[in-house]
DNA sequence: ACCTCCCTGGCC
DNA sequence: GGCCAGGGAGGT
């Protein structure tokens, strides 16, 4: 599903296809993805006729940046994928945004569960949207270990929910967050005040290694294929999963078969011997 | 710090 | 036919 690895794969795709090209349309199939935009038209608006400068990224949000000081903002929630296509190209079932450009390309934004949303925003707005209280970048932007460790001390919440909270780091999801505590040995369920020096530098020197292994495999895609890459192949990460996804299958490590416990209404999978 | 909601395909 | 998956917002 779509965190960091699967929204960064995503972008080095886009980025040489948009940077420099006009976009044409937008057309918006279903209402509902534009949100957080407190007049639903400006989405279109304030794109068409404008240059696009560059696509960045900030956690799992992709930052599309357009002439004007527009920023075309994606978030794929958990089901939605980009698909780069030709016009001519048949439409996959549930294409909800399409936004030509004038490189005779299209960027679709395919989401069954409709949980991403797009919007165009001005610089104010982004100051004070849905970007404000994020976190640093876990992959642009880690903080060293010290500023990790005082983030975390005294803190009472499980170490993984706080993986998850983008206000404390941006861009690891479900997924990694249980593949980088594995890495570091540390179980998801203890505090977060509670990790000793060692640990914390354990988790920090795990979370660019995972992202990093992850990006490098295309991303995740889980059986439902709902996430692919932009022109149409599965990231193939899953293969490589420690820990999610994989409860009773013996750990990789020492073979004790995995294990899975519900933090935050949230699946957690771990390895009861080698996360303590 | 916790719960509910949104939404749909896939699975039992 | 009903439940599950879950990122993020909203509410208590």
């Amino acid at each position: 599903m779509p965190e960091l690895p699967e929204v960064e794969a995503t972008r080095r795709h886009l980025a040489p296809v948009l940077e420099g090209a006009v976009i044409t349309c937008v057309d918006v199939r279903r209402d509902r993805m534009v949100r957080r935009q407190p007049r639903p038209a400006d989405f279109g608006d304030r794109l068409v006729g404008r240059r696009v400068r560059a696509v960045d990224r900030h956690g799992k949000f992709l930052l599309t940046r357009v002439a004007g000081d527009v920023t075309w903002v994606t978030h794929l929630g958990m089901s939605g994928r980009i698909q780069l296509a030709d016009p001519s190209d048949a439409e996959a079932e549930h294409t909800n945004v399409v936004v030509a450009v004038d490189r005779g390309v299209e960027v679709r934004l395919v989401d069954p569960r409709t949980f991403g949303f797009v919007a165009a925003y001005l610089i104010d707005e982004l100051l004070s949207g849905p970007l404000a209280m994020l976190g640093p970048d876990a992959l642009d932007a880690l903080p060293d270990e010290a500023t990790l460790a005082a983030g975390m001390a005294g803190r009472s919440v499980a170490v993984k929910p706080l993986l998850l909270d983008q206000r404390f780091l941006a861009g690891l999801g479900n997924i990694y967050a249980d593949e980088v505590l594995f890495g570091a040995g540390i179980h998801p369920a203890r505090p977060a005040g509670d990790l000793n020096r060692r640990e914390v530098a354990a988790l920090r020197a795990e979370i660019p290694r995972v992202l990093a292994a992850g990006l490098a495999h295309g991303g995740t895609s889980l059986d439902d294929l709902a996430y692919l890459l932009p022109d149409g192949r599965a990231g193939e990460y899953l293969a490589r999963l420690a820990v999610y996804g994989r409860e009773h299958s013996p750990c990789r490590r020492c073979g004790t078969p995995v294990s899975r416990i519900v933090l935050r209404a949230r699946s957690a999978f771990f390895c009861g011997v080698c996360q303590s």
